[in-house]
DNA sequence: CTGAAAGCGCTTACAG
DNA sequence: CTGAAAGCGCTTACAG
């Protein structure tokens, strides 16, 4: 059998009272006894039941997080800083993956109320789901990038008509005019953004948004592929196009490639978030960088902090984007159409 | 406060022994008695307190998953597996990223050993870390694609010297004689085999694999990129390359460009995982593919049987790899080097 | 079919 | 500085 703090105790000769304080809080106890103990934990390889403890101290030094996936460039980076943060603050991380069905949502979901986690990071608005099921949650959560409660529940995240107007602004202020944009699904709602964003950013500039110009696809590269297929099809393609996101920039890359144009030549692209979906294209992309660890750890102190207690540190923060220009040059017949 | 047990038992005027066993074992109390507690439980929103459970039923029904980092082609897709199959076996997933530091993965092992999780899933052989620190672990440990213990644990993963054979064999079989190769550090197992496959492949097919063809990197897409950058230094640069990753396979592609090099016509590429580092490249890049989420579910599969007490399950796992060629044409003189 | 009791392995007022 | 006792919230033999 494993042995317990019981077994501890009898080996030193100290209650388990004693035992348990030498090692968890050293220096309630006196400097021999702390050694006896330390000696008897060592020498029967105790190691300390953290289930238990939890029980008692009622908490357990966990955080989960929920993601739609994992398997893509934007959110793999997040998880790891969170990770990072969490570890660093005495937190282990577990995780569970939402897009396949509402029932995983609702699964994980119970992990927080269930008490086997303190708090929640939910980073899966993208899944369509727009609320938990039952009450609103008691419990600390804090959502990333995507607005999932209506209020009451901190958002770390950027500020993503910005971010769209910055890529807008970028590719007009190289001359282009008929501007297009592949847009994210509505059902996320940052991608929702990004497209009110653009249509704002073309008004502003006083370019028309033509909605022919728009082709919305689900967020995959292939179903990305195809919106720029629409693109071109249209009977005056756009000389630029702004895609929601770097991986769909990267297969709107590929689908110029099969059309015989060259980018930014023939067609100039501009993605958004800056993953190495951007940075490894060929040309490289340019893109505006949504900082996406610092979102991940910002977020996971600030859960922590709700966890203990710190209110104060909540509220949403609204981080800076920065645009990432990688040479974009002007169209060719900038000036003629400037 | 949250409603306990106890609390429910009161309203529905029963034992709380009765009402435990009306919400988890339903099957041994009467009708009118599991209606009566299912009431109550809802009317005062009791939740199960799974910490408490735990505890008393002595697991936690929880992995813990450990693999060096997150932030590439390569471990998402596994972990995705792994959650799922783990979500639809009834257990929550933890996980940790190791190649930080070996605090981290000493930090998680506890976690192990401290009553938390359940088993544990490891694929960060990649992190130079060759066995736990401590007494080998009682409780079940699979180990995915690198052998990390000598012996005793499970592996689930494929035998990269096929990977290797079957890329050399196809370049080789397009005509390429003098084939380099892009390896991976020394201390990430699986990759180390390919370098061995390789060198083996090239005996085996009686060719010279000059160590001046082969650049090893740290793994990276930059690092790849200065290995390629090196290789083209070669006096007699190699026609065809076997990159240990496709992800390496992509930035060598990224050099030829940058040198002015059409791939496959003066530069033959391959190389291996099959992830979309290769799909998604422009040419698409031949590659040989590893079932990386089938791993990951035959690995989560296994472990959870291991924790049922199946041992029979246990035992190494290979499966089967397979070529994607994307057609590799032959080398620009390949009937003169032929 | 149901209840009283023990116990999972810790921590922490309380008293000394 | 240390110990006896209570208790975190469940489950499960045991007895009826």
């Amino acid at each position: 059998m494993r042995p317990t703090l019981t077994d501890v105790a009898r080996l030193a000769g100290v209650s388990v009272a004693t035992a348990s304080r030498a090692l968890s809080n050293p220096d309630l106890v006196a400097d021999s006894t702390r050694r006896a103990v330390r000696d008897a934990a060592s020498s029967c390889g105790y190691k300390i039941n953290l289930v238990a403890r939890s029980l008692r101290i009622q908490r357990t030094d966990t955080i989960m997080v929920l993601a739609p996936h994992i398997d893509d460039a934007f959110y793999p980076a997040i998880l790891a800083s969170i990770e990072e943060t969490a570890m660093a603050l005495g937190y282990a991380v577990m995780v569970g993956f939402t897009a396949k069905s509402e029932k995983h949502r609702a699964a994980y979901a119970e992990l927080l109320f269930n008490g086997r986690v303190d708090g929640m990071l939910v980073m899966d608005g993208g899944t369509g789901v727009d609320r938990f099921s039952g009450p609103k949650p008691e419990l600390p959560v804090v959502q990333l990038f995507d607005r999932i409660y209506d209020s009451g529940v901190p958002t770390v995240g950027v500020d993503d008509r910005v971010v769209a107007d910055l890529a807008v602004r970028h590719l007009a202020g190289n001359g282009h005019r008929r501007i297009g944009h592949i847009a994210g699904p509505a059902a996320i709602w940052r991608l929702a953004e990004r497209r009110r964003g653009f249509v704002e950013a073309m008004e502003r500039l006083g370019l028309h948004a033509d909605s022919g110009q728009i082709a919305a696809c689900d967020g995959s590269w292939e179903s990305a592929a195809q919106a720029m297929t629409q693109l071109l099809a249209h009977p005056q393609p756009p000389t630029a196009v702004f895609c929601a996101t770097d991986t769909m920039a990267s297969a709107a890359l590929a689908v110029c490639r099969q059309h015989g144009l060259a980018v930014p030549r023939d067609m100039a692209l501009i993605g958004a978030d800056g993953t190495v979906d951007a940075a490894r294209s060929y040309p490289a992309l340019p893109t505006v960088h949504v900082p996406r660890a610092e979102i991940g750890g910002r977020a996971t102190e600030m859960l922590i902090g709700l966890i203990r207690g710190h209110g104060g540190l909540a509220g949403d923060t609204i981080l800076p984007v920065e645009l990432l220009p990688r040479g974009n040059p002007a169209p060719k017949h900038a000036a003629a159409a400037a």
